[in-house]
DNA sequence: AGGAACACGTGACCC
DNA sequence: TGGGTCACGTGTTCC
């Protein structure tokens, strides 16, 4: 199986591959190598020594997705992103991987929303539509994740409607470097900034863009619930900057961009979106139109897409076309990269994927409509490692973003804590000292009989083993310094020249090859055997069928815990929040003009009168309301209310109805 | 270590071990040795034949936590329990292990306890005492559980004063069912039925033992959340017999018990939670006296508990005492059961407390007061089977509960079938089919070398090899009838009599041991990774370094969902949920009778206006508002309206006040 | 001693 | 033909 992947790059640098291994989504999985509690043991081939690694250096288990977020990429992402869209993001929002089912072919798919976008037809001429495709992530779980979208800039009239806020320079370099922040952080596998190649990001673009990195498990968000409830949902946006909580998180960009509807209609495949810069009255008649459109030709043929190579790339043919160059090019001129066996080629076709995804900058001010496929269906972030499980940096840490670094190494190690702590009350484990008795006596013999095995691997299969032992070696900081210290020591015991085992074979030339790659083998199956310690807590023996045990047992638990929690959860939403099934229940604001008093009447089901939203909206419509009455009957209540107003009645009445509708719009 | 744990039992069959395994607590875990997707080899040291096992039969893994339930327990116990509570423990409300700290010596709980139960002091006279310990999870989360109790019989004033509906005969045989089925699902590890031996239930008893089913994780339940919040809490029940929600899940109970206060005080090291059938007015004074008395003597002091061997028996000396007597009683006689090496010593400790909560039939009708310790501490069903992963039990199955049985097992293999049905597409496995092989020509060879290694190694160490056979065979049913068959077909290849691997070994007389025993460890390891194919899903490769990957980021994976629903669940608690931190905010009635009118007010912090409870409100009382006046400003919502009552004032008012306080205690 | 747990080299098997 | 994986017997080390 391919252990590393890793390329004859000239330029090839660490950082890179760090950026990388920051770019990957399972929180604890960089882990995998570098941080087994337990010291690893490796051999460098070159130096015939043997290295210790104890500490743990993790970037990027931030329980977020990306790498470590800098305090300052942090805040200009919530600024320009919106509070909620970049928390969701950040815990997960945006992890969808293989694509399950295609509502058609791609380049279907494709004309069809650009035909909802373009065409002046009742129930087109959206200003952008997206198809949220309901996907599978690697472990399993349904998600809505991009499908394709299509988005064209606002024409005049549209534009002179909106109030867009000034495109200044500071918010362009803003939303560029967010842009990019969230490419690096989701899709790239590479440092290429693409940032600098876009021209300006107009508000419709960024929320384009910055919604290709959402994604929506279950019931979550806006698409979600339609998905779930299986009924479309108009989403109206009057006046205010802010789209209501149904349409969570991406709320804020949607507002900024001006749109003043979105529809959300769910089908078989998935969910399409659609926005407009237009007030657009719910009606049935564009409803079908959209769906006839939408579902016309091959509209819901289910694509199961295989699972084994490139599947991918056959589903979706715009897509190499697209990113054909991108591919060939701007890394290293490899074609399949060295060290990449055939086992590797999920990672292969994710990385196309994550590759695919960096060309993005192609986006240019002015483009009138820009359309992808699934750019983004798969996430480097997402890579489970199948087989290979290492991505390798063979550098030292870089200076880079330190305090993410420590702050994340804490949080891993509290988690690893009692173990580390526990194992020497416990037993003395027996894999805590071999390996340093092992270091110490395998330093002091570097020209051992097992120097020759390595050259002899070495010179067969080039570069597997030199990042590999590159990967072991990494940088073992203060436990190989303790060892170097101690390897000046002259005490030589020379007793079990050979670690263990058997005789020394006697020599042939084949076997020898064959001794190495199983002693590999046992190696990284070893190696996984720490890591597995690693995560599992409460480790009973440190033997390896009790950890194994102990690991079933653990898993088992966890599933328990969390299909309990979802199922609590799941009841929860049906109790609590807005199902869009029901929709109905939304409070009913009349607002009449007597005299000079504004009389208003809010009526809502007595189970959710919404008090507070009122007395908020008084307060945002600056009225002051003596007094109000409040009458129930069986199941709906009648909240009405007389202002009395010192200026004009009518000036009033709009203030108090763009007050309440708002406030009402987020039940 | 210790693989099984069981006993020379003459009568030992199969059958009898499917009926302890249905016991067993979590839910993938029995499957670790019976309901691996591949089939398992094993030998039977007494024929020497290979034995095979292909078939799941699994039962009990209903997610739940006790054994099948059926449908008629579960109505029975909705009923008897209430709805809530039946709900809470079924889903885990009951999974405590060991205590992680004790607030006092055992003894000294007791005492306090009672001493807050009987004295008439003011602070005192509570008709129970239960005293929710922090402890700990086996997998390491932290739960109130029950720790100790007291409780007495209301005296006669009390009684009188409880409307105490009628004890008729069936009301008490659905109580004894209800706890005998509890103290299967959680409490026993054993068949003996305690039920019979309790003479009358009264509703205090119900409440108390039930009550010690109950677990609480994190802010869950009131005691969770007083623990959380660090405030003590009162909840009154005034009149109607439903507790409110922050009561939750005992509620039903401990109103049919007729209590009318209770009080959970929180302490460093768990919440004391305090029940009378009186009226109790919160009061600093008696919080204060609870308090001294309570945390007193030796208070606080933390004992953490020695992970290893028997800390538990130490901490709770009564406890052997206690159950000394059904500890070496009832099932083997022999001490240390046999095969039971060291390393079994909790699972030993656990089954000390399991068989000691078989004693709660000592409950008596018409015992004054009566007090466990920890009997509950250690449930069997949370064994984690830290090393030996086996808990056998002698007993042939009960045709009781087969109809759950059959239901619960489609719902685990529903979860087991992809793997099945993908391993022949994807490659086929060599695990497949190779050890068919073995068993024919372990058959065709009965006399074979290894045949001698068994009866030498079951003479060296009698139980262990001998049962571990027999739980490995199981019932192998059909794969075994099918090797039978083959078996008597004459055809002998001689090429590699064993298997694979090394010549034979040059007879000498030590090795062989070493060899079985290595042998045995490697098949353990296997299966092992069997079970652990079972339980996660999507494995990339067959391979077993892979497997280990896999399962390492679906560990990672289902951790970081874990933590990402744990927050968000806790974000939802802290906005939605009372807490009792802030139970200032709670709305204010005021009520006051203005000659024929009841002027009715009701204040409330903006926030959570009850304007739904207000309605219920009337309506329970029997009034009609016409209409009601709401003022709000900064913060505060006055909700006032005025009742014109047809009848007497005074009664108007007190089923007003009756209602509405009633309403309101449930924010 | 002797059991338990590893690591090792080796043969076999499967692409 | 070899790379990869497995199982096996063995040597070794720690209780």
């Amino acid at each position: 199986g391919a252990r590393v992947r890793a390329r004859e790059d000239p330029g090839f640098s660490p950082s890179r591959l760090r950026r990388q291994r920051s770019g990957l989504g399972v929180a604890g999985l960089p882990a995998l190598d570098f941080a087994s509690p337990l010291p690893i043991r490796a051999r460098d081939p070159r130096s015939g020594l043997m290295v210790m690694k104890m500490e743990v250096e993790e970037d990027g288990a931030n329980g977020g997705n990306g790498g470590a977020w800098t305090e300052e990429d942090r805040d200009l992402s919530t600024t320009v992103l919106g509070r909620d869209a970049f928390a969701y993001l950040t815990k997960g929002g945006g992890t969808i991987s293989e694509g399950l089912v295609a509502a058609s072919s791609p380049v279907d798919l494709q004309n069809k929303l650009q035909e909802l976008i373009e065409s002046e037809h009742p129930g087109a001429g959206w200003n952008y539509a997206i198809f949220w495709q309901l996907s599978r992530t690697k472990s399993g779980d349904l998600v809505l994740g991009w499908g394709d979208g299509s988005c064209r800039e606002p024409n005049d009239a549209e534009l002179a409607a909106a109030a867009s806020a000034g495109n200044d320079d500071a918010k362009q370099r803003m939303r560029k470097r967010v842009l990019q922040r969230l490419h690096r952080a989701f899709g790239a596998a590479d440092e290429e900034d693409y940032a600098p190649t876009i021209g300006q990001v107009t508000d419709t673009e960024m929320f384009f863009l910055a919604s290709m990195y959402f994604a929506f498990p279950r019931r979550a968000g806006a698409p979600g619930q339609v998905f779930a409830a299986g009924l479309p949902l108009w989403v109206p946006n009057s006046e205010r900057n802010v789209f209501p909580a149904n349409y969570c998180y991406r709320g804020y960009l949607a507002s900024t961009a001006g749109f003043r509807t979105i529809l959300l209609v769910p089908f078989e495949t998935g969910v399409l979106e659609l926005g407009s810069m237009q007030q657009v009255a719910e009606s049935s008649d564009t409803l079908q139109t959209i769906k006839s459109v939408f579902a016309g030709t091959g509209g819901n043929k289910d694509i199961i897409p295989s699972r084994e190579g490139n599947g991918h790339i056959e589903r979706s043919p715009g897509l190499a076309k697209i990113f054909g160059k991108d591919l060939n090019l701007g890394r290293s001129s490899a074609g399949p990269v060295i060290g990449v066996s055939k086992v590797d080629e999920r990672s292969w076709e994710q990385r196309t994927a994550g590759g695919g995804s960096s060309v993005l900058p192609n986006v240019q001010k002015g483009l009138q409509s820009f359309t992808w496929s699934q750019a983004r269906g798969l996430n480097s972030h997402q890579q489970k490692f199948g087989n290979g499980i290492l991505i390798v940096s063979n550098e030292a840490t870089h200076g880079n973003n330190r305090a993410t670094d420590s702050s994340t190494t804490t949080q891993f190690q509290l988690q690893k804590a009692p173990q580390l702590q526990k194992l020497p009350l416990l037993q003395k484990p027996p894999q805590l000292v071999k390996p340093l008795q092992m270091v110490n006596q395998q330093q002091l013999q570097p020209q051992a009989p097992r120097q020759i095995d390595f050259s002899a691997g070495t010179s067969s299969k080039s570069g597997v083993l030199v990042t590999r032992a590159a990967v072991l070696d990494g940088d073992s900081s203060e436990v190989n310094g303790l060892c170097k210290e101690e390897g000046t020591t002259p005490v030589i015991e020379d007793r079990r020249p050979r670690k263990r085992g058997r005789k020394p074979a006697n020599g042939r030339e084949e076997p020898l090859n064959h001794v190495e790659a199983e002693r590999q083998r046992r190696e990284k199956l070893n190696q996984r055997f720490y890591a597995l310690r690693a995560v599992v807590p409460n480790i009973s023996k440190m033997d390896k069928a009790s950890l194994l045990g102990d690991a079933i047992a653990y898993i088992t638990d966890l599933q328990k815990k969390l299909k309990d929690m979802e199922t609590e959860r799941e009841r929860f939403l049906e109790s609590g929040m807005v199902d869009p099934r029901e929709r109905a229940p939304r409070p009913e604001v009349d607002i009449q003009v007597v005299q000079d008093e504004v009389l208003v009447r809010v009526m809502s089901p007595l189970e959710n009168h919404p008090v507070k939203k009122v007395f908020e909206a008084f307060e945002e419509a600056d009225v002051r309301v003596g007094e109000s009455k409040l009458t129930g009957n069986n199941g709906t209540v009648v909240h009405s209310f007389i202002i009395k107003c010192p200026g004009s009645e009518q000036q009033t009445r709009e203030k108090v109805i763009a007050a309440m509708s708002r406030a009402m719009s987020s039940v």
